[in-house]
DNA sequence: ATGTCGAGCAAAGCTCGA
């Protein structure tokens, strides 16, 4: 079973992009993150066409989340993280497929810091803490995928020094990146390649970045322990963020056995 | 500051968020 995540940076100017891609590695899951359009302009229709089915979350312009399951509509388990019901943002849905919980995340940025907007994503790691705790205490098998805006270790980006002052980059962010890995989650792109720091899944549009391999790992897909034995392969669509009219992301994926 | 996108508003270039 392969379940996959990308930030699409906008659902519906880039469909054929994603399209494309769904047809080309055929995942089983695909978590989206950045819809960036209200519910009733997602493109169900053609989502549907390319054979799946899909629960979304979307918001006008900003943040919007999905769940795609190829041959099945996915079940839907939550709308939206608990612990805030001020917090109007599209950004967590979880749904269940085929016996496997899974959940798409898409994380506050968090820029500039500090500020408003760096309190607001560390408060919205702490409630997934909770969150992600209360799941692991239900003993199912569990994918929280996303994209959580935090390189975990300066081994995940090709140069820290231009990002320092970055959120995705701050001590706090990779705290709550760390404090989250030790309630027994595993990064399944770190784990089945521990020695490789070029694997990126986003590039900035800015700077020639991509050309360069200027990239960041900020997308992940972690796996309750239970699901450990099962990782069978991850990876991540790289060739993806070379195209035209491609997403500053590439998709992540991992395979289970 | 740099400089690249999508989307909204509204009718073209600006603003915002990333």
């Amino acid at each position: 079973m392969k379940i996959a995540t990308y930030n699409v940076n906008g659902i519906n100017g880039r469909l054929p992009r994603l399209l494309e891609w769904l047809e080309e590695t055929r995942p089983d899951v695909a978590c989206l993150q950045e819809l960036k359009t209200a519910d009733e302009r997602f493109p169900i229709d053609a989502i549907r066409a390319a054979g799946y089915g899909a629960l979304w979350s979307g918001q006008k312009a900003y943040n919007g989340v999905a769940i795609l399951a190829r041959g099945s509509d996915p079940v839907e388990v939550r709308r939206g993280l608990p612990g805030d019901p001020t917090d109007l943002h599209s950004r967590y849905l979880e749904a269940a497929v085929e016996g496997i919980l899974v959940a798409s995340i898409y994380l506050p940025n968090g820029n500039p810091q500090p500020g408003p907007k760096f309190d607001y994503k560390l408060a919205w790691f702490a409630r997934l803490h909770a969150h992600a705790a209360a799941l692991l205490e239900r003993s199912q098998p569990t994918v929280l995928a996303g994209d959580y805006n935090v390189v975990p270790t300066d081994r995940d980006i090709y140069n820290p020094a231009s990002w320092l002052d970055d959120a995705l980059l701050q001590p706090e962010s990779r705290e709550a990146y760390r404090t989250l890995l030790a309630q027994g989650w595993i990064d399944a792109i770190r784990t089945r390649h521990p020695d490789d720091f070029t694997i990126y899944t986003f590039w900035d549009y800015l700077r020639n970045r991509w050309a360069r391999n200027a990239g960041l790992r900020i997308d992940h897909l972690l796996l309750s322990p239970d699901l450990g034995p099962r990782l069978v392969d991850a990876g991540v669509d790289r060739e993806v963020r070379g195209r035209e009219k491609a997403s500053d992301h590439a998709p992540a994926w991992v395979v289970l056995g």
